[in-house]
DNA sequence: TGAGCTATATATAATTA
DNA sequence: TTAATTATATATAGCTC
């Protein structure tokens, strides 16, 4: 009703040139919000496609990000692996060589297996579901089908970790 | 020919689940735009903020791809000596630490949280739990201990669906 | 495989709360 | 600084060649 309303409430975006942003809050706003959908559309491909992928980002302070699906360290170590076979090859064309990066290889294979017996990811996981409750708050929207199917999921998963803790010769009964 | 070409010649871009593409040809095609896209974004990203970036991506046929500014490998280097000092660290019991790592955690927090959003549809909920498989594979990285408390999370889900079941007089026999 | 072509879905620049 | 809003710029799904 009222005619202010019919008045453009901003400019909306516009056409912005990619060179450099020298506008120091704007710098940090545009990277907070791009780094989002640069990560949101590595996680689409990596679903979509079955692909996997890492991406480490240092922002304009240095701080790092990073994305990995599975997990950053494991497409890394794979990325390190294959490329340092060309090791002679890349030393030179690369300002690194062969042994140095050979070395951070060692470094990163040490790294990796520590985090492995660490299982830092899993801490996380683990951390994810047990302070999380949005799956259960989800099943609230579902219909009874839905629920239905869910379970059905739910029942497959719950015989997977049965097997899984087989593995790990833990009791359980569920 | 004739003058009812004034037609739509396409119906457009489609709205798409993100979910794993079936059809071995779309998940090419697809995956050929969107890495191209994803690097633009990331290249993008490194101009406007001065950001320092790296991505590797291995495709659905395991091809590798990467991108890097200045290059991808001083910044896997930067990346590696980090974290690697980092994880020395962490196997020293360091908790400050481990808290400065789940940074990334609270990343993938945030993202799950939009998610969550997202998935408020219910429709949508189903066919995730049915279509994606990320939390079966997360499992193989969880420790006994952290898959005893998966598994307690696990169970308490499943007694709040039976709960909830029954509220939709459903037969169930988990 | 790869290169356009729309029409539409998404990302996001500018702005405000 | 963290979030909404909104108008617009971009990315892309489905086709065609």
């Amino acid at each position: 009703m009222n005619m202010e309303n019919q008045r453009k409430k901003t400019s909306g975006r516009k056409k912005i040139e990619i060179k450099k942003l020298d506008k120091q809050t704007s710098k940090q706003v545009t990277f907070s919000k791009r780094r989002q959908g640069l990560f949101k559309k590595a996680s689409e491909l990596c679903v979509l496609c079955g692909a996997h992928a890492a991406i480490v980002v240092f922002s304009p302070a240095d701080k790092l990000y990073c994305f990995g699906q599975p997990n950053t360290d494991t497409i890394l170590d794979s990325y390190i692996s294959g490329t340092t076979e060309f090791g002679d090859l890349k030393s030179a064309g690369n300002s690194q060589n062969y042994e140095e990066y050979n070395k951070q290889y060692e470094e990163a294979l040490k790294m990796l297996e520590l985090e492995k017996k660490k299982l830092a990811d899993a801490e996380n996981l683990a951390r994810f579901w047990n302070t999380n409750d949005w799956w259960n708050d989800s099943i609230d929207y579902m219909s009874s089908d839905q629920l239905e199917q869910f379970m059905v999921s739910i029942y497959e998963l719950r015989r997977k970790l049965i097997e899984k803790a087989d593995e790990h010769v833990m009791k359980l009964n569920m």
